[in-house]
DNA sequence: CGCGATTTGTGCACGTCTTCACAAGCGCCT
DNA sequence: AGGCGCTTGTGAAGACGTGCACAAATCGCG
């Protein structure tokens, strides 16, 4: 909406972080460019260009041009963009600078997967603590760190100025979590249980769900097979296995 | 922009395709619609309007309706939808009336826990196999099924003719793994290895990252800390970190 | 020093999605 | 039968996101 900007003008220099509201579609994308750009600094590149880590990232190359330039102009033309220099920035923006403490409440089957799973500390996040509602799950020590009752979460949210909440408990239990969570000041909430969690306003709450992603790809797939049976449409949709590799893919963003 | 084929007999598949051709905006929300009707359902609704269902299912009744415009007319003016009949259509449109075999690559971490997931059989979807390269790991059984190797990935694709591959391996594997699985026919991945995968134009990948969705967290956390650090809120603001909060704790603001 | 090769940043047009507002339709009650 | 309240379905408008195409900027080299 705003695109008042004065090319050159110096006028009022903005001193203040500055903190460009960027599109929602945009926030989504940033950290899939910004493990692209892990990968490239890991493998010694220093520049890249816009076409090179978007193929990277699986987007068109504009649209990672427009999603760099609303955090400010850090390519060279020319050139390309300096992969450290863009790295910190894209961090800088997502707020991960700070270490971050999540709370993974629900240490069932998916809490374990989850409290196993090594792409927290490696991304700015540490789990802080594991908590379920179930005492006899109270006390189990999963990858060093000890299961603590949900009620401690008054206790944790303190010790650990917790930033963001993960629900990986059964639906039925999610909203009062959630309830919970909120209570403590959480607000930011990541739902891997299967139902609409209400929250007050300002918390953010974002939504996991395999099944919903399966029922998806099933209507793609149903789609597909209804297409295939019948004929006339388009040219040749015969193929079962297409020979050309066009490295089209069509990954989306989940959520909202 | 439909241009319909012979209207009338259509040929062969018996089901009559009405052709979707909805848009992937509703595709994504229907599954969300359809649980929400289940639940009705199992606490006895017969009827329920759009107020109610959109309520349940989290979103705009608005949208719910255009949604559901796009499937057709089943809902009664005055009255609202007949909940049976809604199931029915929206199974029927994403294609659920089949149950779908579903091949899972990767039996580490999080495959053990998809492994474990009721939410397959209760929607649809079934396990056909669990399969790993690792060879430590074929032979162990999870859940009543024996992994098998991933060599035996087109016997399987064969045997339970398979729709939908899942993909849960390290990073450095799904690529392979996703050739693997488009060489013996699936064109249907879901992708929880943190990677972009390139497949050829006609199969569907979905990807879910938990990294990515933290990262998303995170920026809002980040932005509403600047935000309340900024504006006057007359208190005392000097806080450099958000200890006190203001808690909100005035629950059920049911979001828009 | 200027020229050409290269790549960014962006104006613009287009398509998709969302939201509002309201007419059309349905059932119930009098 | 007729009116009234309720709810769906949808046209229209606006917000948002995408992709093209090109000018502006930069580097390397002769």
């Amino acid at each position: 909406m705003s695109q008042h900007r004065h090319p050159g003008a110096p006028g009022r220099a903005g001193a203040v972080p500055a903190l460009p509201d960027l599109p929602e579609a945009t926030v989504a994308r940033l950290p899939e460019y910004l493990r692209a750009l892990h990968n490239l600094a890991d493998t010694g590149h220093e520049t890249v260009s816009s076409e090179e880590l978007s193929a990277a990232a699986g987007v068109n190359s504009a649209k990672l041009r427009k999603d760099l330039s609303h955090l400010g102009s850090y390519g060279t033309r020319g050139v390309g963009y300096d992969v450290a220099l863009l790295i910190e920035q894209i961090e800088n923006v997502l707020g991960l600078t700070q270490r971050r403490a999540v709370a993974l409440v629900g240490v069932g089957n998916l809490g374990h997967a989850l409290a196993g799973y090594d792409g927290f500390a490696g991304r700015g996040f540490r789990i802080a603590a594991l908590l379920d509602a179930d005492p006899s799950r109270v006390g189990e020590e999963i990858n060093g760190l000890v299961v603590r009752h949900i009620d401690e979460l008054a206790t944790v949210a303190v010790e650990e100025s917790l930033a963001i909440g993960v629900i990986a408990t059964p639906a039925a239990a999610a909203q009062q979590v959630a309830d919970q969570l909120v209570a403590v000041g959480v607000t930011s909430i990541l739902n891997f249980a299967p139902c609409v969690l209400s929250v007050p306003e300002g918390v953010d709450v974002r939504k996991v769900d395999l099944a919903i992603e399966l029922q998806i790809l099933s209507f793609h797939e149903h789609r597909k097979a209804s297409l295939t049976a019948l004929p006339a449409t388009g040219g040749s949709a015969l193929t079962a296995l297409p020979g050309g590799f066009a490295a089209t893919d069509t990954q989306e963003a989940i959520g909202t």
